[in-house]
DNA sequence: CGAATTTCAGTGGAACTGAAATTT
DNA sequence: CAAATTTCAGTTACACTGAAATTC
């Protein structure tokens, strides 16, 4: 009456495939992070990118971890309430923020990456070490792919 | 200024990575439908299930392409409203309905697959026929894994 | 009774758009 | 002037929730 059966034309449908595996993986990473506050995905993302390249624009930083730059305020709005990052003028063109992370940014963002690397595993167990590599490697080319140049 | 540096943090997490890829399949996917009405992802998604397995109750096509109940009813709504489908109370179980494809929505579901077979191809463009055939084998791995087994 | 189905009304995270104000 | 940055207000597609009505 209900086989889980997936019809072919799905199971076998790249952008479907991925489709679902990304609403499974905002599940997985989204039970892992609900344990901490001001932990979103965004949130990690920017304190990567600041942590990774140092000190950087909102505008540069959104374009490097592919947020919107409206979202990109208001995320930084929560991570400078929260001491994780603070926000300076730029004093060499005044219409960029200078955001660099904190101490506390560093420690948030280390309590951050080891609940995320539990959901990675946790989304890719059903593959050995070798396949996980190849998955990542294929996806990074995808990404970059049709990532802008710029 | 803006060097296009992803954080290798991002870089190499699968979630991060399955993210970004299933927001560019769903900008190519939307592109190429645009041109078709009535044509949204999960319109798709139930005419395929339709096709396949053949007349189904909501709940069961539901389960079987991933949707929930309440965006299965609109959707049938829109299908039924355009002749795609047809939609009778079950006479064995008149809690269910039984929803079959017409002849008009196996003609839909036909232009519908052709512009998605070439949004797969735009997706996919960086990869080999093996590396194609060696993610769909993992994503597919993933996605079955983590679907409730019922 | 409990459980399943359909439907409706609404919520919430997320990506995105348009426009204003400022500065280069 | 044109272009870039930040910010705000709002939109849209989408997954999901809660609850009612019906039927098994």
């Amino acid at each position: 009456m209900d086989p889980r059966t997936t019809p072919n034309r799905l199971k076998s449908m790249p952008s479907w495939l991925i489709n679902q595996l990304s609403l499974h993986a905002h599940r997985v990473v989204a039970e892992r992070l609900r344990t901490a506050h001001v932990a979103h995905r965004y949130h990690y993302s920017l304190l990567a990118g600041l942590a990774e390249t140092g000190p950087a624009s909102q505008a540069d930083l959104g374009r490097r971890v592919g947020l919107d730059r409206s979202d990109v305020t208001a995320a930084i709005n929560d991570l400078a309430a929260q001491g994780a990052v603070e926000r300076t003028t730029d004093p060499a063109d005044r219409r960029r923020n200078v955001v660099s992370i904190t101490q506390d940014g560093q420690q948030h963002l280390r309590a951050m990456e080891a609940l995320l690397r539990a959901a990675q595993d946790e989304l890719l167990a059903p593959l050995s070490e070798a396949e996980r590599a190849e998955l990542i490697r294929m996806l990074a080319m995808l990404v970059d792919h049709h990532t802008p140049a710029n």
